[in-house]
DNA sequence: TTTTCTTTGTGTACTTTTTACACTTTCAAA
DNA sequence: TTTGAAAGTGTAAAAAGTACACAAAGAAAA
């Protein structure tokens, strides 16, 4: 049998953190830049590092995330493994490689992960070669340092098909929201409109709610009713097999 | 910046490939030995190996298929990464690596591949390290060499949730079958029976089906009509966004 | 040649779900 | 007290899902 030699089967190993955040208008996304620049720019990132050796994919994930953003104790569910070798093209992605890794030039292999979170529970500050944390709308994002555009692209892809299947979008809300915060959520989620009465009516057959009696104050118009998420009851559901959601 | 010496962040990244295969009767798959037992053991693993430097993961996964089983040209998707710090543990498994690799110590991370191809027209033959091939009924299989069975079970897992938004079944299918025959694979795949006229009328009123007019012979029964898969029709559905199969 | 065995292929009535759609209510601010 | 803005609500019609049983076709056996 033909040995390799170790500089062909050696890879560095990435992660790269897809973290969304709502801010009941639009989807967000969380992004760093290495400079400290306070607008949207093609450089920004997800954030993102190498892996050490003693810990696993998803460790590193929380712990890179952690480092370059200050969140910490994230759910995170992978994306998928992105290892094409001409992933780092731009000039801009090499200098920023070479000032700060060993093996500026070695094939990178990045496992993405993503989460949702409630973006007025978790606030981003930068560190280490974060100099800039900022949350983007989704629908302004054209362009990103590496390929992370495309891991963008599929996290999306993962959230919309995921949304059918559990009820994930209430970790992107407060734990007391409003039915039409959640009506504005799925349609940011599926990229289409959802009739209202329709919406109302399904979501809260599902049985996942809890009606607080509780109302908005200091909205200039009728205030809505506050909701919750039953987490018990959805535990319950889930245990007896997977459910469809209507949409 | 502190950066990482090499020791720390180097990592050997192998691929492993999933290939499902149907017999009209139940579903299988791929697995190779290495000892030329012809039998269900739990040293049995799924094809794959390290990647080299220049090829990207998907043409890794094709050629070292290809390398192992003589299958080629397959169309694969990702199942994800998996990289637990001790996913090989088992005796047997670090010996296999032993024999086999320059590092046998260092750690692998693996992205697994799944495909589906119809078993009749693929039959794989051992190469290189592989001593055996075999096609495995899935229901048999409770033991697998490293962390095998679990990549099995994500790969199961996501040909189910797959099934309701695209037709894949079709694969493991001859181009020419009968309903019966997509219907059991259904049920194969979803792991439940599904009313046989209800399947018929859904997934003919799909219109992704050809009646081919034609007929079984040779069977000790009323011989069933021949169907073939639409593709141009699939195409031009698929391209008018998703759809979603009722089942 | 008749009988038996095995699998194919089909229709309907009932229930549930989906869809499309418009007006009144409630509060804050002007 | 008027205005503006979002909340909240019901129904009828269409579509889809479900449960269910028997005749027809061919091969093989008697």
């Amino acid at each position: 049998m033909e040995k390799k030699s170790i500089s062909e089967l050696n890879h560095n190993i990435s992660v790269d953190c897809v973290i969304f955040g709502f801010d009941f208008e639009n989807l967000k996304v969380l992004l760093i830049d290495r400079d400290s620049v306070g607008q949207i720019s093609p450089q920004m990132a997800l954030p993102g590092d190498l892996i050490y050796n003693d810990e696993n994919l998803e460790q590193a994930a929380n712990r890179i995330l952690e480092e370059l953003t200050g969140l910490n104790k994230i759910y995170l569910e992978q994306v998928g493994a992105f290892g094409d070798p001409k992933r780092v093209q731009k000039d801009t992605d090499r200098a920023w490689l070479k000032s700060m890794r060993s093996e500026p030039d070695a094939r990178v292999i990045t496992v993405a992960y993503y989460s949702l979170v409630n973006i007025f529970d978790y606030r981003p500050q930068p560190f280490s070669f974060a100099k800039n944390t900022e949350w983007i709308n989704l629908d302004e994002i054209n362009e990103l340092a590496f390929d992370h555009f495309d891991i963008l692209q599929e996290a999306k892809k993962i959230l919309k098909l995921k949304l059918r299947n559990q009820p994930i979008g209430f970790n992107l809300l407060p734990k007391k929201f409003t039915l039409s915060q959640l009506h504005r959520l799925y349609e940011c989620i599926l990229e289409r409109p959802l009739d209202k009465r329709n919406f109302r009516r399904k979501i809260l057959k599902l049985d996942l709610l809890i009606n607080l009696n509780e109302k908005q104050s200091g909205v200039p118009h009728k205030p809505s009713e506050l909701y919750q998420f039953n987490e018990e009851k959805y535990t319950e559901l889930s245990q007896n097999g997977a459910y469809i959601l209507p949409f």
